[in-house]
RNA sequence: GCGAGUGUAGCUCAGCUGGUCUAGAGCACCGGAUUGUGGAUCCGGGUGUCGCGGGUUCGAAUCCCGUCACUCGCCCCA
């Protein structure tokens, strides 16, 4: 720590970008409301295996991310790397299968250590919703209306593309992971080395390699959707017919993986060409087999998740409330009188403003900079009739109003 | 984890073939014109360990090495 700065990969909030951030939160929160979505939270850090378990050893979340250490008492606890393991571990352990179907909403940070970079952090933030107990494609169709409901309110869905997959069920996913390793082992020399590694932990990644070698091989690969099964084959169209019905646009990409191995049947991933190589905003899909793997009862469950830095990158510049009432005293008497007043209008639920210090020009001038929309000015002359000048500061129009009306009629216009 | 670029004032940047650089500009900021009125104008003010450490040199913001941070690509993913 040779100078005071924040670690590597985090960042402070500051108050207009905290604005931005709150509000894909707010957002995100009234829709899931209405989506019957409740809100719940479980704790920042977990069990080491409760991540270990869920994310699979191949993927590089769990290998080379997590922030992991030993507490005080011996056990190895980790940071939160992501949601899903983490409400699902709450899902058993609160015994919540008595009362499926679930549908949670969360909000709040996680870690990953991985190499910085626009979009990417290694504390982080998103929004995220699990949809547990129903198997049937509604679940995946409301999941996804939901995430493109959020993107539209929040005046971004135009710069974004819902890209959807199927994965299948795990019969259809075993036979075509098995159709591809016999494909691709037959071109091992031609594959760059990633991918000749992802051959052995992951080889359905090797589809959406950027590698300009593997894609030629890729293009002649088999197609997942020529493996599924028919019961994966109709799931995947119903979810198509209920999108299409909501007026939810997509685009099917066959190439389109997830990171993680617990996922099944739908895949999705509403992705931007504005940040970047974070690419992604808000992504997810269906886990079938994950409650089960997990220790709880065979439960399925869908969801997503939404990157709040990358969401609040896309959205411009916030329009700040001009609703902040400044009180300019004049003299002793003024003072005293502006922080009586200044708690009487707080109390009516008015934003006030009141500078410390400062002549009446320099208070002024305070004003207009935070965005006032009017100050009041009390001094002598003002008192001594029982009144306040009111500024208007965007017309520049002034009036008196007496001092026992002010805290009302303030209230009433900057509500 | 790999490859590359950048790092000078609060912000955006100029300076970088080493020597008026005791380091500049615009914006922002502070003070004043204006001790009862903000936005405009004018006057004044540089607010800086030139990311950090070391080296080369008579002399380094400028060249070299290391390091840290950010950015871009890969990887990964939100």
């Amino acid at each position: 720590m040779a100078k005071l700065q924040p670690v590597r990969g985090t960042h402070d909030l500051l108050p207009e970008e905290a604005l931005r951030h709150r509000r894909v939160v707010d957002v995100a929160r009234e829709f899931a409301e209405r989506y019957g979505f409740a809100e719940m939270a479980t704790p920042v850090f977990e069990f080491t295996e409760v991540f270990k378990r869920t994310l699979g050893d191949t993927s590089d979340v769990v290998t080379k991310e997590m922030y992991t250490f030993t507490d005080r008492g011996g056990e190895s606890v980790t940071l939160r790397p992501e949601f899903t393991a983490g409400v699902v571990r709450s899902f058993i352990s609160e015994g919540l299968s008595q009362q499926l179907p679930v549908r949670f909403f969360s909000y709040g940070p996680l870690f990953r250590y991985e190499r910085p970079q626009k979009g990417r952090l290694r504390q982080f933030h998103q929004i995220n919703v699990e949809c547990i107990g129903i198997a049937e494609p509604q679940a995946d169709v409301e999941v996804l209306a939901l995430g493109h409901d959020i993107l539209s309110a929040l005046g971004i869905r135009k710069d974004t593309r819902l890209e959807i997959n199927s994965l299948g069920d795990p019969e259809s996913r075993a036979a075509y992971r098995a159709r591809l390793v016999d494909y691709f082992s037959g071109h091992v020399g031609q594959l760059s080395d990633d991918s000749r590694a992802r051959l052995e932990r992951n080889p359905l990644r090797i589809l959406d390699s950027k590698d300009e070698g593997d894609r030629k091989i890729v293009a002649g690969a088999p197609m997942l959707a020529d493996s599924l099964n028919s019961t994966s084959a109709e799931f995947f169209a119903a979810v198509r017919r209920g999108l299409d019905a909501l007026g939810v646009e997509y685009v099917v990409n066959q190439r389109l993986v997830r990171g993680l191995d617990y996922y099944s049947h739908t895949a999705f991933e509403f992705v931007t060409s504005a940040l970047g190589s974070q690419g992604a905003v808000m992504s997810g899909g269906r886990y079938d087999g994950l409650v089960e793997s997990m220790g709880g009862p065979s439960t399925p469950g869908i969801g997503w998740a939404g990157g709040v830095e990358r969401l609040a990158m896309l959205m411009g510049d916030l329009a700040a409330p001009r609703r902040i009432v400044a009180l300019v005293p004049i003299g002793a008497a003024g003072e005293a009188k502006a922080l009586v007043l200044a708690h009487e209008l707080r109390g009516l639920g008015v934003r006030v403003d009141l500078a410390a210090s400062g002549n009446i020009s320099k208070r002024m001038k305070r004003a207009d900079k935070i965005g006032a929309r009017a100050a009041v000015l009390l001094g002598d002359d003002e008192l001594k009739k029982g009144v306040g000048v009111v500024r208007d500061l965007a017309s520049g129009a002034q009036r008196e109003i007496a001092l026992a009306d002010l805290a009302r009629a303030l209230a009433a216009e900057t509500a």
